[in-house]
DNA sequence: TACGTATTTAAGCAAATACTTAAATAACAA
DNA sequence: TTGTTATTTAAGTATTTGCTTAAATACGTA
């Protein structure tokens, strides 16, 4: 762990620069693994496929296309980055793949969601 | 409001697709702006940004740069981004600009910073 | 078997993103 | 004025993203 600090500012306050540092590098993997799911979630089409999830308990890709008003391909795609995050899972009947969310969302996913329906509530 | 449905299987709800499609656009701009929100908060370098501002209540983009080990115009870009959305603001003393969050934070931004606090905790 | 449907995967491409270096702006001091 | 520092902006580039079309896979049925 290096902590340099090079900020040439005059002013500067190195033993907060240092803190900082150190609760960053203890922290690391929680931002990255926030950040992955926030990405996740901070595409506009991906938010939307959550939110569906969530409210109708499954749907197939075909069916999200239809709503989503884009090919099944594109979602497709997209359901396959949320479902590599392990945020939803498949279930098969027959010919078709229906997707819901997992039994155990995190807490900032639930946020998510829950965010959504207060401001629904709200307009 | 188009809202053909297209989906060709046969067990299709198609009474279901027609509610979702109309749910989502009564609340078109709800997904806009919180994917917006996510999508700023989506990247590793924005999120800790925002947690150094939140923690240290506020920060030159000199400092952030020293603490992220990475270039000032860097650093200079992801500030411009988040000030555009109205989250942070600057305060000039001299020759140095103090950058932090804005008073009142969105719910959605609270649940990011309080889940990482959370997760700090826990670890 | 052959065919149709649901879905995924692959390949290609345009647009967006995030950095880098260099130049411009702003504030201050000699 | 000139020079130094802090910051932003501009320009260039490599990577990533998100779509499209076409091909592959999986399942069911005739």
């Amino acid at each position: 762990m290096k902590l340099e600090i090079t900020c040439t500012r005059n002013e500067a306050d190195h033993k907060q620069l240092s803190r900082c540092k150190e609760t960053l590098d203890k922290s690391s993997s929680i931002f990255q693994d926030l950040s992955k799911i926030l990405a996740l979630a901070g595409s506009e089409v991906r938010l939307k496929i959550l939110f569906l999830l969530d409210m109708e308990k499954e749907l197939c890709p075909c069916d999200i296309a239809d709503i989503l008003e884009m090919g099944v391909p594109a979602v497709s795609q997209h359901i396959r980055k949320i479902k590599d995050a392990g945020i939803i899972t498949a279930r098969r009947q027959g010919q078709t793949l229906f997707y819901s969310i997992t039994g155990k969302k995190s807490a900032i996913l639930q946020n998510i969601l829950a965010d959504i329906q207060l401001d629904k509530i709200a307009v």
